[in-house]
DNA sequence: TTAAAAATTAGGGTTTTCCCTGTTTTTTTG
DNA sequence: CAAAAAAACAGGGAAAACCCTAATTTTTAA
């Protein structure tokens, strides 16, 4: 009898969780061990006596979210690998993801095979980068050579720039914005030209898109 | 040995898509016979010797989504009943999805033993409509009753319209959206008011967040 | 405790968006 | 065909968004 590896799986969709634990216990040496809906449960569920190898980790959750946990993990549990899941496969959130200590990278559309091929090679090799994440950070650093301004998009905004950022997904008025946050109207218009140049867009229309895609702000 | 009830899963994303087959096909008097990754795959797989007697949909997907194979099925074969299944909760995506002629409605973090009590309702009285969709439904039949502008949002746009409003997610001027479309300036601000009008905003930023929530354009 | 850096505020001008009202053209329908 | 409805187009004006440059205040750090 071989010995299986352990598995948690966190993801706040019940059902999507639940069947792809039934998928993954159907692989002969996997073994889930271990189910949260997000950060904060996981890491509450999480006993030190019997520790996952692999946590496969939606990005997206409440609570806590998966840039979150995989920090806390790399701090409290360097070992445990965290791959991490999503339906996007916008570069920024991979490359966070990344950035916070996952090793590897699958989407939700992948099928089964490729799971088990992530999983054989976070154990082999440590990590899994296949060639949708490949091409996404190849993309990234490629940019961040030949014009540094889009190292951006990963730059940290700060939290008087990420309130308006929230703000503007709205639609109120900057000069409403800069009531609520009791600035002047020139500071909110400051933080639009920051945003527009950390973000690279160019309009508030292209501010909010940029909000929504990565997260900042949910529907 | 009890005869099994037919299941049909149509979903994009594959690893959810088998984990829920997977799940399925535990229970003991449900089985699924034909999987799909979008309305169209679905349509072409769908062999009238063996028809489904739920199918459990996705809404957004790409090629053909959740609201045209509704409508497709409806007339094509009436007796199929579709189980809606998305992430959303939006009232209107529930709303038009019912209206494209869907017999249930579950969200994505439903737990197993929700699944399966649609299967049995839809099997036994034809429709599942648990607690948060009736909500929905009533608060949208309130908002109509008491302010029947509120229609609005189920109110369909016309083609001209949908361009316009795919193109104004992004940051093009006006203008440029009016040359694209080969219409004056004038013409495009008409749409704009029109769209203001029936999608209930008053700001271009209002207006893309209603099409990106709404899954007129895709992110 | 200063010098440097970052944040806030300002002036002022251009472009785009928004919002009226009304005319012309095209399409639909009795 | 003629009336009605819908779509396209227009003028013009106010508000909001955008984009410079630069001064002042606050914070950071040598």
């Amino acid at each position: 009898m071989l010995d299986k590896h352990n598995i948690a799986v966190v993801d706040d969709h019940t059902l999507f969780r639940k069947g792809l634990i039934s998928l993954i216990n159907v692989f002969p040496n996997f073994d889930v061990i271990l189910e949260a809906s997000n950060g904060k449960d996981f890491i509450q569920r999480l006993n030190p006596e019997q520790l996952p190898e692999i946590v496969l980790m939606d990005i997206s959750m409440p609570e806590m979210d998966g840039y979150a946990t995989c920090e806390w993990l790399k701090s409290h549990y360097p070992a445990i690998k965290v791959l991490a899941l999503s339906t996007m496969d916008a570069e920024t959130a991979i490359i966070k993801m990344i950035r916070s200590g996952a090793k590897g990278y699958i989407v939700k559309d992948a099928d089964l095979s490729e799971l088990k091929l992530a999983f054989s090679e976070l154990l082999s090799i440590g990590f899994f980068y296949n060639e949708l994440v490949s091409r996404k950070v190849i993309h990234s650093i490629g940019r961040i050579v030949e014009d540094n301004d889009a190292i951006s998009a990963l730059q940290k905004l700060s939290d008087n720039e990420l309130t308006f950022l929230r703000l503007s997904c709205s639609e109120k008025t900057y000069q409403e914005i800069a009531n609520e946050m009791f600035k002047s109207e020139k500071t909110i218009d400051g933080y639009r030209a920051e945003l527009f140049k950390k973000l690279n867009v160019s309009s508030r229309v292209g501010m909010v898109m940029y909000a929504i895609k990565n997260g900042f702000v949910q529907l």
